[in-house]
DNA sequence: AATGAATGAGAGTTCATTCAT
DNA sequence: AATGAATGAACTCTCATTCAT
């Protein structure tokens, strides 16, 4: 057997799938419709995925663990509490920006039930708000972040800032640019949204960061 | 019709429809599941709503009027945008943390597909996302909040961070207090959580209305 | 029980049937739509029949029964094979002619299956084809109708054309006078279709009859 | 899909639709009576037809298309109106005399609503009474037929009185041959029902025919 | 490896009928 | 006599999955 031309075949599916699923919805998209979009037979999905739910959750898994990878090594050239969070963030927002019928994938199809949530949660999930938990552990401990919050709070909160960006942008017509948001999130995230004496002076932080980044 | 009755057999569909979905899954749930539950026929489902997914649809809309009808009227009776925030958080958190298979619905079973989506941004979603604009709105005028971020972002990111909690909590066997994370959430969306030079003394306002809250 | 109060609820529900049967058909018609037709509920109208069928069944014998009373008398009072068949079309194509959805229930609805069919066949039609047996039996042996032709057949080519003229009026949007099909058909039916050499010194019978009646 | 399979398997399903809804009734009729009487999943039906409505229309047309092209092909070697007339005769009484079933189907199934009727009326009746009517208006205009009776009125008398021998072929016990009615019910239609004063001298035209076609 | 015809379990929904009021 | 809320049996059709080719 052919090792690319297997892949191939593999990774069309799973296009294909993204691409069905996102626009019939999970429940509504019809295994035939894959195989058709893929340009196979209905049978020759079950050579390379063991039913349905397979596809999905091969889907979510083979995409989250390239991110992952990519994130801890960009990760790792970076200095600073505010670099890291404002790194994360542009990933998340750039990886499903860029794609909207993946973006549907992850922020709708995905959470169909609880079992599948809690498959997830128990995967890469987990390891995403870790790397998150890491991130913000660092930050109190060199004081760069505030050492009085729950960390597991601070980290879901994060998380749940970017999330709710996606979904958000999902549900709109207008196709705004979703990694922008990435400066403002992160900025709020750090500096809090009250008002405060002198925001300018005392914490000048991110500003350089986001500077440096924020574009595209 | 007798008014009360008829209220009655209703409102049992529905609360048993809630603990269905919760449990089985929307999609997984028969009719028949819920009829049973409610301990009427399958076919007396069909005299109070018109097919399965308008019990889920009511399901929603019914918890959601009362809701927001009641977080309008004690916003009304407070006084600043902290202490807002804070109410609306721990309304949100209280609403779904005192009833798990509410919470299930609410944060999984509704997010089945975009047409679900789709028609909650459009009817409650939207109020609920207005008011917390408006409450923002408000804050950046008088001075209280931040108007350099862009007010969306930051109701956005407002309610993901709640959100988050909620979902969160509803994967994890142990159940602990939703609303006690009212008090961090709001903190650090107020004060953010990067560490500032001289937190305690520039920035107490939140401080004193949590602590007047937070129990329960 | 006031006898007419009764009587005219029955009667309004067979009405209501009638309508109803007519535009929905047999099946797809609801009892609930009789009823609400008929104004009155649901349940009421098992007061008056046993079930949905009965309904059916005695709409049919109660027009049959008056139809057929009503021509037996007329008949009583003709002389001649040709105008007793004259009458009879007459009779049969402004019954149904004339009440458009009655003619749909007897051509269509009342055909829906063998049980039915058979049924129908037993009661009243026997009676009905008996009477035009016999007036073919009395003009074979008189010697006004040809004692060649079996006079079953003939009997049911009488009623099979009549019986094509209303079920062909019923599918047209032209609502022309059935009635006036009656002396054309009778006129075929007696002296039949093919040309002869001197029809009108040798058959000159029915043309009188005809001229008599056959306005409306 | 291999031609012949496919074929065969609809055809199967078509002869097994035919008993069952004959004999059951189309409604009462379950979709999997006629699987399992194909021998054959219930699904495997909706690979060949859209739903259960398809089946009974699929099995009328496919009938009346062999039947009226046979006929088409038949008349053209005939000559006078006459021979054809008796020709349509004998083909339609023969159709359906020789498969009680289908018959069944034909005379009572297939008029279970005006939906199905007009559907009918609107496609192969028409052409049966265009050829019909064709038929009449050249014996009308070659001098065969009396040019004084309405040829619409004509055609149906026709067809009715054919329609009316089946329906009541099927509604007896006694399997007479309903073929041997041909001649009678066409040698009425043509010299009709009255008696003459010499028949055997003026209209001899018929007898021939009949008696060289008449066996069976 | 690939096909795609065949399978058959499964569930939402309707509606004739009942019966407590 | 009348009501109409409640019942629950019944049935079509879909579609994930299999397996002979």
């Amino acid at each position: 057997m052919p090792r690319t031309r297997t892949h191939d075949k593999r990774q069309r599916i799973l296009e294909a799938a993204t691409k069905v699923f996102a626009r019939k919805g999970y429940f509504a998209a019809r295994v035939a419709d894959v195989a058709q979009r893929a340009g196979i037979a209905d049978g020759t999905i079950y050579l390379y995925f063991r039913n349905k739910e397979d596809i999905l959750v091969s889907l979510f898994d083979e995409v989250m663990e390239e991110h992952i990878a990519k994130g801890r090594a960009e990760l790792r050239a970076l200095d600073g509490t505010p670099a890291k969070l404002h790194a994360i963030a542009v990933h998340h927002l750039r990886l499903l920006g860029e794609n909207h019928d993946l973006a549907v994938v992850f922020q709708v199809e995905l959470r169909q039930s609880t079992k599948f949530m809690e498959r997830f949660t128990a995967s890469w999930f987990k390891d995403y708000l870790e790397l998150l938990n890491g991130i913000i552990e660092e930050g109190q401990k060199d004081g760069s972040l505030r050492p009085d919050l729950p960390r597991k709070v601070v980290a879901k909160a994060f998380f749940g800032a970017l999330d709710e960006m996606v979904t958000s942008w999902i549900l709109r017509r207008k196709d705004y640019d979703l990694g922008q948001l990435a400066t403002p999130v992160v900025d709020l995230f750090l500096r809090g949204a009250q008002a405060s004496v002198k925001p300018a002076e005392t914490r000048p932080a991110l500003r350089a960061v986001a500077s440096g980044r924020g574009g595209r």
